[in-house]
RNA sequence: GCGCCCGUAGCUCAGUGGAUUAGAGCAUCAGCUUGCGGUGCUGAGGGUCGCAGGUUCGAGUCCUGCCGGGCGCACCA
């Protein structure tokens, strides 16, 4: 906060003293890497000069000249080429600080309405490591845009219909040794999530290997289709359909609630969007957005730099980039969102460009509020891959075992919060975009730039304010700061900015990198510092409490606990 | 072949709307700390920021080319 306002300040001096219209672009304000260049350093001089043609340290100085009459502002030096260097005063500093602790983000226009679709999983398939990343990344966003001040609707768009839901029926009928629904509760057992994973991964290699079952899994798929159209419960069949498909989304459910991410507004399977996915795209046809070729019904991509993709292929199945064609339909029906995210993998970003693009073609607004953010895949270390062919995956419970274990052979007995804070934190703190590569130990590690080490300085915090009894109930600071607390209070009072920063961009990596930058702050200064016992307990007693409610506050932006015990 | 993304210390990563000396963790080495919870603190070594040009007073950050890697390019999601 305190930077954007120092920007918006010389953005106003530099239309006073010199007519120039400094838009954000430009000029950057930033707090200050070392004490000796103040609390907030600027160059607004450095780029003003090229526009006027004058030096750098004179404008500077200009502008130094009317910063210094500011209240907040203890002292402002001229350094280098033609920076600024502005002191701020130690009760600015507080205030700051004390802000922080619940940061508020305060947008003057009204409460947008966001839809995020994120974590997508299969039915009948096992939620693999990458479904954990993007749950926790998607839950991660959400949170960010709920602080910006927006209403959040959470959608999870799952493949109810398709080939790989055939695959696993075609596995768990041989399983039954025929179409026996009253034989399935006794053939799966307690794991009936990892049963029907293992059903699909049967069903996937027959598929591939033999030409007979390739067969039976084409005629599975339309069989499916039609069940939905028939809306057929009878069967069978459908039957053994229709418990699979409530078995997976239990377990799915039961999945986010241990994962303890937000739950989710609407689940959305394929099969809901399907009818108006295919009714939509076949009125296109006829209008000429979409088109006819060797049987198929495509999208030519290529007039728009993209490429050419099947909408519904020649047996007269809608693909998947069909039904997403129906679900932005029936996103913007149902809800008429401001903005629309979905977060996937990078690898459909690509296919995602087109399926818009053939959307804007006819109804433009709402893809003109779509937004897609993309994320890498999940490796371990040591390069195993994450594989969802042949059943040899990584989950996203073998990600958390992983943790677990890990926390284990170093002789710690990690509870759920910490494997999860280990596990998110692992996640967080690496930008959103490329692969990130998860190593377990690290993760679960109590000390370095890790979820469980934040817990734990936290819960020290904590441990300590406990001790000191009741609060001085002070609202202004109690007495001047000593260097050593200052250099702590002046970090405090960035958290601001870093959570404006991260709700702008949508990237939460930020707030890792500051919340643990704020640890080793505090640390260094705790280091020579006591707190209970000290004649400046007051003040001291302040910057720990502040401290606390900044590390929790960060924690909760990123769906960690920050418990007072751990 | 075309398109998108990426290449920063041994490893994993910040930093990329140009700006004061390129940072952190892990690992290695040397000290300190064993009564505010076990995390720690101080310091050292380790970097041609993939390579080559260009723009600029100034480039890890912008532009171009190349090299290397990942992904996508018609009936799978």
């Amino acid at each position: 906060m305190l930077r954007q306002t120092l920007s918006k300040q010389i953005i106003t001096l530099a239309q006073e003293l010199w007519g120039q219209e400094l838009d954000t672009g430009g000029i950057e304000v930033s707090f200050a890497a070392d004490p000796a260049f103040g609390d907030l350093a600027c160059n607004a001089a450095l780029v003003l000069a090229r526009r006027l043609g004058k030096a750098p340290r004179d404008l500077a100085e200009a502008l130094a000249e009317r910063l210094r009459q500011r209240p907040e502002v203890a002292k402002v030096e001229v350094a280098g080429p033609g920076f600024i260097n502005v002191f701020l005063t130690d009760g600015a500093l507080y205030r700051a600080a004390r802000g922080g602790g619940q940061a508020r983000v305060v947008r003057s226009s009204r409460s947008q309405k966001v839809l995020v679709e994120y974590s997508d999983p299969n039915p009948f398939k096992p939620l693999h490591a990458g479904h954990l990343y993007t749950t926790l990344v998607g839950d991660m966003v959400s949170r960010l845009i709920e602080r910006r001040g927006d209403e959040v609707i959470r959608l999870n768009y799952g493949g109810d219909v398709g080939l790989h839901v055939a695959r696993a029926m075609w596995g768990i009928i041989q399983a039954l040794g025929g179409e026996h629904p009253d034989k399935l509760e006794a053939a799966a057992g307690d794991d009936r999530a990892g049963w029907l994973g293992a059903r699909y991964a049967e069903g996937s290699a027959a598929d591939e290997d033999d030409p007979e079952a390739h067969k039976t899994i084409i005629a599975y798929n339309q069989r499916v289709y039609r069940l939905h159209e028939t809306n057929d419960h009878e069967s069978p069949f459908a039957q053994i359909y229709w418990t699979g498909r409530q078995w997976s989304y239990d377990y799915f459910k039961q999945l986010y609630t241990e994962l303890q991410v937000k739950a989710f507004d609407r689940f959305i399977p394929e099969s809901e969007v399907t009818p108006l996915a295919v009714k939509t795209v076949q009125e296109q046809l006829k209008q000429g957005v979409y088109e006819r070729s060797d049987g198929a019904v495509i999208f030519r991509g290529e007039a728009y730099g993209l490429h050419t993709r099947v909408f519904i292929n020649s047996v007269g199945l809608p693909t998947y980039d069909a039904k997403d064609v129906g679900l932005i339909l029936m996103k913007w029906r149902d809800y008429h969102f401001d903005e629309s995210i979905v977060i996937t993998a990078n690898e459909q970003s690509q296919y995602y460009e087109v399926m818009l693009k053939s959307v804007e073609q006819f109804e433009p607004e709402p893809v003109r509020r779509s937004r897609h953010l993309s994320h890498g895949m999940v490796k371990l270390t040591g390069g195993r891959k994450m594989s969802s062919r042949k059943g040899n995956v990584v989950t996203a419970m073998d990600i958390l075992a992983a943790a677990r274990e890990a926390g284990e052979a170093t002789g710690t007995h990690p509870n759920s919060d910490t494997i999860l804070a280990a596990v998110k934190y692992a996640f967080a703190k690496v930008r959103i975009g490329g692969d990130i590569v998860y190593d377990p130990k690290e993760s679960i590690a109590l000390e370095g730039n890790s979820g469980p080490y934040l817990q734990y300085a936290h819960a020290r915090a904590r441990s300590i304010l406990a001790k000191l009894g009741r609060p001085a109930q002070a609202n202004e600071l109690v007495q001047p700061l000593d260097e050593a607390e200052r250099r702590l209070m002046a970090k405090l009072a960035a958290y601001g900015d870093v959570v404006i920063e991260a709700t702008e961009t949508l990237l939460p990596h930020g707030i890792c990198t500051y919340v643990y930058e704020l640890a080793q702050t505090f640390n260094r200064f705790y280091e020579r510092n006591r707190v209970a016992g000290d004649e400046r307990e007051a003040v001291r007693r302040q910057l720990v409490e502040a401290y606390a409610d900044v590390l929790r506050d960060g924690l909760t932006l990123l769906g960690i606990a920050a418990p007072d015990r751990l």
